[in-house]
DNA sequence: CTGAAAGCGCTTACAG
DNA sequence: CTGAAAGCGCTTACAG
């Protein structure tokens, strides 16, 4: 393995003037040691090692991307574009990823000091541990999605709430009166919770109610509360799932049970993803901009890694109803 | 920060005694100082230092996954699931994940040589470079669906040329004479070219063709390869296409314009994702498993970096077809 | 069972 | 503009 060493010896000069070449800190070496360490460097094909900078400067060039979640959070669209984008912006600044997959704060928090992480991004939910991971990790941190009351807490989110009331609003002005709600998961995590109670309260607000038994989601498959749903007394006619994969299942469980959809059923989604184009009827849906969401998570990150003294930002951005074929007009 | 040194002036040891104690090596030590060593490390929440480990051992427990494309190849469903089971053993073994996205050979080996990582995993198409990476990191790689010819790849793929058998005798068998191939690339990988190769070759055999006016590949979106195929003269009515992304958007593409699925145009895909029993028809495919293909790049990359003499092993995995409704009779 | 010495490949901080 | 010294936090290899 070639090493400055080599290069020094080569150019018969101290490893400190070919560090500082690497380094690109060319005001401190004469013009004519630049170009002969420069062109030994390409003929050695020298490579820095990356672990003695770190060892001996402090800085890594470590980014961590720790994703909740402990089978394969990657099967879910959202995580992965996400993280393809912040690969993607990370590389572009000249730093490295690394994916950790944990629920568990202390893995954490021993993943990000082992390496010495710069800077970290969260996806998924982690309200319980934010506090101690902030406590035990001070480098710069990046939530998503999260409704912590925790000051200083650095996150960007988008408005569920309003994605919620869009649905509800969208559903109403469509002449339905009778809703349901599905979520995807076993446990309800606050950005599920804010959906549903900007659905709820924008039904309330125009007169209408949510039944209890209209709200669909703990340790059902879509069948099963498809199943639930069509049973009911009170038929429901207009269906909120929480995310698009969500709604994909329900309408195709849906159809497998010889309803039509939208006609008897009417579903909207929420995150926009592609498939949301692909399937029949074409879902509407509440979109969140993922790429823009990714790019926010990189400069409030990268902000904060060329000044640790930035203020915390709690970025939410915009979400809007992307109207396409699954909602039908009722009289 | 917590240090070996810490622990050992706390301990009245010296560094070495601890770090047998952190690297679990009980039997150079004494009981009572393990226990001593252990309790100290727990109260003081050591982490030991991952770059300092790889500096001074030439071991970095690190895994690079190196994943061709530079938009977000996370898009793809196939590497997002990839990736995430990857990680997955990956952690359970005790070994950290790396991402790295990119086309370029010489990226590949900087970023392997820079943090001396210890195997590495190629998703997607790397032909070109594959023996230059080879000859630069001598490593364990794992190649993944690769058509080299090069002896001595590590590799695991699938039979995509039998894929393609299947696909065509599933059309034969339900009376489909006229048939079309739909590609999702610009650039035909190898691995699209088998899927076609083995299509193409079953027909043939079975006393039909494929046009050269049939096969969708170059340069058009979902919806004009569709435009291009309905407006042929020899209308085909059985589309094989080499991805379940690609199916999705073909079926979606001409419900837009019309035409049922299967009726008028029977549809296969190639992969078994999620998304082919939640889009109608359902999509009848060739499945892969995707679990199996990583559990095999896994093992094959850790008896690799248990044994560095072992041969290399070029895994070639089974697929089958899968049907749902996406294929009709025809008389 | 224990530890002192040397070294991994860099950078920081300083002296010239 | 240049370099010698010290050190980052570990492990290897050896001596006892």
């Amino acid at each position: 393995m070639v090493t400055l060493k080599d290069i020094a010896k080569e150019a018969g000069v101290s490893v400190m003037t070919v560090s500082r070449v690497v380094n690109q800190r060319y005001s401190e070496v004469s013009e004519e040691n630049i170009a002969k360490i420069q062109e030994i460097i390409k003929k050695l094909g020298y490579i820095p090692n990356s672990s003695a900078r770190s060892l001996s400067s402090k800085s890594s060039r470590i980014i961590s991307v720790i994703i909740n979640g402990t089978h394969n959070p990657l099967s879910s669209p959202y995580n992965a574009l996400m993280l393809g984008q912040i690969v993607l912006g990370v590389q572009e600044r000249g730093y490295n990823t690394m994916v950790h997959f944990t629920d568990e704060y202390s893995e954490v928090t021993k993943h990000l000091h082992s390496w010495k992480a710069e800077g970290a991004i969260f996806l998924g939910t982690f309200e319980e541990s934010i506090r101690q991971i902030q406590e035990d990790n001070k480098i710069p941190l990046i939530f998503t999605d999260s409704y912590t009351t925790i000051r200083q807490v650095n996150n960007i989110g988008i408005d569920d709430y309003k994605g919620g009331v869009l649905a509800a609003e969208h559903f109403i002005k469509n002449g339905h009166t009778n809703f349901a709600f599905i979520s995807p998961h076993l446990h309800m995590s606050q950005v599920i919770q804010q959906r549903l109670a900007g659905f709820e309260d924008a039904l309330k607000k125009a007169g209408f109610g949510l039944p209890a038994d209209c709200i669909f989601e703990p340790y059902l498959t879509a069948e099963e509360k498809i199943d639930a749903l069509c049973s009911n007394t009170a038929v429901p006619t207009a269906v909120f799932a929480a995310t698009d994969t969500c709604a994909t299942e329900t309408i195709a469980a849906l159809k497998k049970k010889g309803y039509r959809v939208p006609e008897d059923y009417s579903v909207i989604g929420f995150d926009d993803l592609d498939i949301c184009k692909n399937i029949e009827p074409t879902l509407t849906t509440i979109s969140q901009n993922i790429k823009l969401k990714a790019k926010y998570v990189l400069n409030v990150l990268f902000d904060h890694l060329q000044n640790h003294d930035l203020p915390t930002q709690n970025v939410i951005l915009d979400v809007e109803l992307v109207e396409r074929d699954s909602v039908a007009k009722v009289n």
